[in-house]
DNA sequence: CGGTATCCTGCTGGATACTG
DNA sequence: CAGTATCCAGCAGGATACCG
């Protein structure tokens, strides 16, 4: 097989295809404001209700319930209850919510990047005016 | 400076406040159902309205149009129209949109496991059946 | 502390028809 | 082909108050 025909199949309409179905099904995983920064909270040592909403700026203790037990269905955290002390709950992520970790990896490195080009662009501005 | 004090930080508050921040930025820049698919689109070498549109399944033309605009707008990609053919408009990624391309592959790599799981999760539901 | 309950708004996105 | 125009629904998400 020739290189050709290697490329001929590495971008075929179906693989295409699957690959946008994988990405729209990601999207759909994770959509919404607010799933990868809890799963980057969580995985960052916070595991208290509290601990998580004031780590992550803007979130309201509805989002935050509402998501941490759609996360739990969908087995990306387990929620612990401490018997004999029902005030206290832990939040811990599972192996498979750790499979994210290179896409918040990437996204957390975009963001910085992202800062760092508008600050200096704001810079020539500056020196324009 | 000892590993230890490395890590405190590397795990500074400030450190994680800055990495939230980071990750809330970029997902309000390819939030939503569609641009980062469009990206991908786009990237995998489909440039016209219609091309674009065909390679991703349950885009409808407003919503394509609408996201095209901001991002056009935004400098992800560059529209460009043949002065003398104005029906024929081509788009294509700019350098910067190409550093969204860590990102997708990753999500790409995410979907097709997340599908792989649950075809076996289904197969075992069969044989248990 | 760890959440629920209400109420409300706006935006995302869908359906469909139409235009140059 | 490359879009606009309208109209509309639903839900993500926000504000606030309250509970055991």
């Amino acid at each position: 097989m020739n290189s050709k025909a290697i490329k001929a199949i590495l971008s075929s309409p179906r693989n295409q295809a699957d690959e946008i179905q994988a990405l729209q099904d990601t999207i759909y995983v994770i959509g919404g404001k607010w799933k990868l920064p809890i799963i980057n909270s969580i995985c960052n040592g916070n595991h208290r209700f509290r601990e998580i909403e004031r780590s992550i700026p803007g979130i309201t203790t509805r989002m935050l319930s509402r998501e941490l037990k759609e996360m739990e269905l969908n087995k990306l955290i387990r929620r612990i209850e401490d018997p004999d002390f029902p005030t206290k709950v832990e939040y811990v992520s599972t192996e498979y919510c750790k499979s994210f970790g290179n896409i918040i990896l990437e996204m957390i490195s975009w963001g910085k990047q992202h800062r760092k080009k508008i600050r200096e662009q704001e810079k020539r501005d500056r020196l324009q005016a």
